[in-house]
DNA sequence: ATTAGCACTCCATGCGCCGGAGTGCCACAC
DNA sequence: GTGTGGCACTCCGGCGCATGGAGTGCTAAT
């Protein structure tokens, strides 16, 4: 009854059946799970077996007729008690390793290679949530004259992530005065998260109103613009091999659901969404199935584990394809991609 | 015989089969055409001309007992010859119209919400080729130490783009260090094509071999890496909409062709390549079915422009999208949005 | 030169049939 | 009671076949 006492042999089934069908695609008859397995049962016996697993809601059939195939809880289960950990082949880690021409690469061509590497052994999608908003600390800002109304401000975070953004200039100012302006600026937010240099900056803006410096005055208005939360802000996600996710047979014949999955692929909002879940937690998270809240992602499931800089979660990286997957490797990869990405950023480690 | 002798109500015809071919999407039976138009004649004689018109060249039918559709050499005949130049409605101008709120946008936002309107309006999806490599005009170069061994270079273009890139450092370089050296060459190479930036350099080199002021050294050094074309140059393209066109019924039948789009989107490459020969002419390109080299894309026709920053050509905007397309709505959008974008970037002939 | 008529082709659709795979249940054996 | 063999039943999917519709090409008549 309850789903953790499941009888040793019927989980036993339970995760043949899995294995089964994660590997054919087909849904598995009590017959071939005889025949193909070394479970020394009869059909008509595992049949019985099957018949309960299906009304505890692990497993489910396409019609009345046919053979068992995995619901998400039967997914879920299996992931969560009765999956070998699958460990990784020597080539699987070779691939993996990052160039040693990626030493001196921006964080964002590191990640984008993690990625797409990621996509190649998983033969899914990969993803990737680049540092953002909250996660970003300031390191450099820089400001250049574009023309008489506007002003470009460059702003390099810890990370490596560059972000530009012009500002309309009502007074024209001159470079050498902008340089000024970086330099006072650079000198005194050094390391701090975005967020708190945004609060500064408010709070010395009031306090600095009536000033004489109107240099400072100017630094400070600059930067209140240039750190200002863009709600256009370019998406942070790389997305990888989409088109891996489409060719699995699992999608090919529904043209329907093939065009809302594209849809949603191309929006990406919610796969930001999906992928900014994982942030909150530190272990890999998984979602099986309609466990994501997209209705047009049910069919697919998402692996996916956060990265770090020195010990501090800068984004997430991970997987998504049809829920019929090989969890075990996936989730090894992504674990360990996630692994090299941080050890990667953190090069002091190292 | 010559294409362009073709008697008037040959052409005539042909332009009704097309017209309405490309609404229907069904091939055109002569019956239809008797009944739908204003030719007055009869079926019987309609069939004679367009079996002389596919003898031409211009028609085909998917079967022996079909009607007809044309060949790519057709729909070249019909945009070189027959289309009525479409006049763009006051509502697609309206929509066209950039926002006063990109008043202060980056070129790239820009550029991709051009795109993406004209995506929506014409249904297909939209390119921009963003402007890089010979396009660019050195504005602004900045050097920002992240590490010991790693000095990240941001460089600022007249049109406003902006690149960056890491430079490994064996011996490390103070941030102030690194402001002057900024500030030498943003002072000696401002208005310069980078190509020619990159060639000074160069000259540069060779002649301060011996000399002894190691700042100006050091300078010439990292800018020259800074300044190197870099093969992994993140892809200066946009796409926006790609779904549009998958949703396409001439496509959404045939899995086979889907998948192979789809990579093609993905890869992006020959995009790259497409929109790149759009750059040659200054005249807008109308690549019909196998006129682009691409297997895969036979299928699919491409509209494009170029855009201008002060008469000077930027890179090119167009769309993607089925053979069987509005291609007079597709050339006055395109020509318009070309236009639009042109005239924005270059502010001050407004 | 244009048209009406006719035979012919091909596609798409619907229908019925059948074999295979699999289940559920019952009765039997250990 | 637990496991097993047997059997009737269900459902899917592929195949063959007939049919109707759309359209062509050709010929003969205007």
């Amino acid at each position: 009854m309850d789903a953790l006492e499941l009888a040793q042999r019927n989980r036993e089934i339970l995760r043949a059946i899995i294995n089964i069908f994660v590997d054919t695609g087909e849904p598995v008859g009590s017959r071939t799970l005889s025949k193909y397995t070394d479970i020394a049962l009869s059909p008509a016996t595992i049949r019985n077996i099957m018949s309960d697993l299906a009304d505890a809601g692990f497993l489910t059939k396409p019609h009345i007729s046919s053979g068992r195939l995995p619901t998400d809880l039967g997914y879920r289960i299996f992931v969560d008690d009765l999956m070998d950990s699958h460990t990784l082949t020597s080539e699987e880690e070779e691939s993996m390793r990052l160039g040693a021409s990626a030493q001196a690469a921006q964080i964002e061509q590191v990640l984008a290679q993690a990625t797409r590497i990621l996509s190649e052994l998983t033969n899914t999608a990969g993803l990737v949530l680049l540092p953002a908003g909250e996660q970003l600390h300031f390191k450099h800002i820089n400001f250049v004259k574009m023309s008489e109304e506007k002003t470009l401000a460059v702003i390099v975070s810890m990370s490596g992530v560059v972000q530009n953004r012009v500002i309309p200039t009502e007074t024209p100012i001159d470079q050498e005065e902008l340089n000024r302006i970086s330099n006072l600026l650079n000198e005194e937010f050094s390391g701090l998260a975005l967020r708190d240099v945004r609060e500064k900056i408010i709070q010395k803006m009031a306090h600095a109103r009536d000033s004489l410096d109107t240099l400072y005055q100017q630094a400070l208005k600059l930067s209140k613009e240039a750190l200002s939360e863009s709600e256009a802000a370019q998406e942070p996600l790389f997305v990888e091999g989409a088109s891996r996710v489409f060719s699995q047979p699992d999608f090919a014949t529904n043209a329907e659901k093939l065009q809302s999955l594209y849809r949603t692929f191309e929006e990406r909002e919610k796969l930001v969404r999906l992928l900014d879940k994982c942030l909150g937690s530190s272990d890999i998270t998984i979602l099986i199935g309609s466990e994501n809240d997209f209705e047009e992602m049910k069919d697919c499931s998402v692996v996916a584990q956060r990265y770090y800089m020195d010990d501090r979660p800068l984004g997430s990286i991970g997987i998504i394809g049809p829920k019929r997957m090989r969890y075990d490797r996936a989730v090894s990869l992504v674990e360990w991609t996630a692994d090299s990405v941080s050890k990667f950023l953190s090069s002091g480690k190292r």
